[in-house]
DNA sequence: CCGCAGCGTGACGCTTTTGTGACAGGTAAC
DNA sequence: GTTACCTGTCACAAAAGCGTCACGCTGCGG
């Protein structure tokens, strides 16, 4: 669960050490050396979430989070704070002022980013996604089952996306370049003939001569769930 | 949303004014002079929140804390820290010791009722504490014991905890992270993997070739208690 | 009937994900 | 103290998927 954060420090150092960390771990990290600044980026690019320095050249982490929770647009932003030892006394107003969560320094890597996906996660609730059922195919994505007439049907994770985009956009044609965008991400990179193969794949799961014939190819288009089988004329 | 609340505090006269306020809100309040007592209260009556003293004469609130939540059955109940100013640093380690939120002293009968409700609200996915039996497994929270066809099976606390949520929501599938938040903590920051060598050490407590086929793997997504097996593609 | 572009298919390295055994702390009971 | 668990984390092994390719088939326009 990649996200934009925004890294409020003055501290050089600290800074690369963090925004490294959080790289690796993903995510996309804006940073600002003074609070100023931080505000400037807060308003323009509306971060997910900001990682704040208790002690900032000017402007208190407070009063930074206080005008932050003061914004209509940036009050849902979470904050966790930063504090060195010493200031404990300081979390307790920090929590008070709005921070979602407040980390001590010197932390480690680890707990930084448990503790930045478990803010975002409070904020953001799973959406539990409803199960398809279509053609005597039925696609549970809360359990991660497939089965046709209560047989169950064995997908690997990337067929079982696949079916899923499909199912849930049935009847119309979708190219190798629409799947690949929707299925695999857009931003991978892989050859358009792989589409094919998983679809092929994919097929092959599905009883064969019955519902494999719900994924259907469009010549020169792409592929399509249907549940109007075609007729192959009987020439 | 009326509780049961225990409520841990030496000094008669402000016990007397918290159980008022409580009462007058709707709960049911239970009393403690001293640290001992309140063990006594949490163990045989299982209350739905600890509103607890710092400072107790014999125990001091976080040993409580630390008591509370080093038992199985009393680990998630949720705790509300006392505290004078003067102690505000000692919040801190409350928090961190385990308390769900902190009041200092003097507070407004209000802002006690309000965080209480704060505190249960958060905690209200509570999962049954009825016994659970599934898949000609039966797992029972109340005596803390897993069976299968009347044999026991021992279990760790973690194993234990981990197939409670998982037979409490079983079919449906889990991620490791979303196992580490419900069978850990979201408090805690251990790694992902974690999970795979517990689910490993459950699987092995169960009967070989057996239930432990109950605990399932999804491949890409995580894992899931099901009681319909999979069936292996005979190829 | 031919050629061509599009599609199906089987095989094959390779990467990612998961299973497993071992190990160093930590805790509670003894 | 010592003993017997638990626990979290590794490193390594096994397994399962994945992306590509080469080749063969198919339908369509000439």
């Amino acid at each position: 669960m990649p996200a934009n954060i925004l890294l409020v420090e003055d501290e050089p150092a600290i800074q690369e050490l963090i925004a490294a960390n959080l790289t690796r771990a993903g995510h996309t990290v804006m940073r600002a050396g003074d609070a100023e600044t931080g505000q400037r980026i807060v308003r323009e690019a509306l971060p997910d979430l900001v990682l704040l320095d208790w002690m900032l050249p000017g402007m208190s982490g407070v009063e930074f989070a206080r005008r932050l929770r003061s914004d209509e647009r940036t009050r849902a932003i979470p904050i966790i704070m930063l504090t060195a030892r010493g200031e404990e006394q300081d979390k307790v107003l920090g929590l008070e002022t709005g921070a979602d969560d407040y980390i001590t320094k010197p932390f480690s890597p680890r707990e930084l980013v448990a503790r930045i996906k478990a803010v975002l996660r409070r904020r953001a609730p799973q959406v539990t996604e409803d199960a398809v059922e279509l053609g005597g195919l039925r696609l549970d994505p809360a359990t991660h089952r497939v089965t046709a007439a209560g047989e169950p049907i064995n997908l690997g994770p990337t067929e079982f996306r696949l079916l899923h985009f499909l199912m849930t956009h049935a009847e119309r044609v979708h190219s190798r370049s629409q799947l690949l965008d929707q299925v695999w991400g857009d931003h991978v990179f892989v050859e358009e003939r792989t589409v094919d193969v998983h679809i092929r794949r994919l097929r092959s799961a599905l009883e064969p001569g019955l519902h494999d014939r719900l994924v259907q190819t469009v010549r020169g288009s792409g592929y399509r769930f249907s549940t109007e089988i075609e007729t192959t004329p009987a020439n």
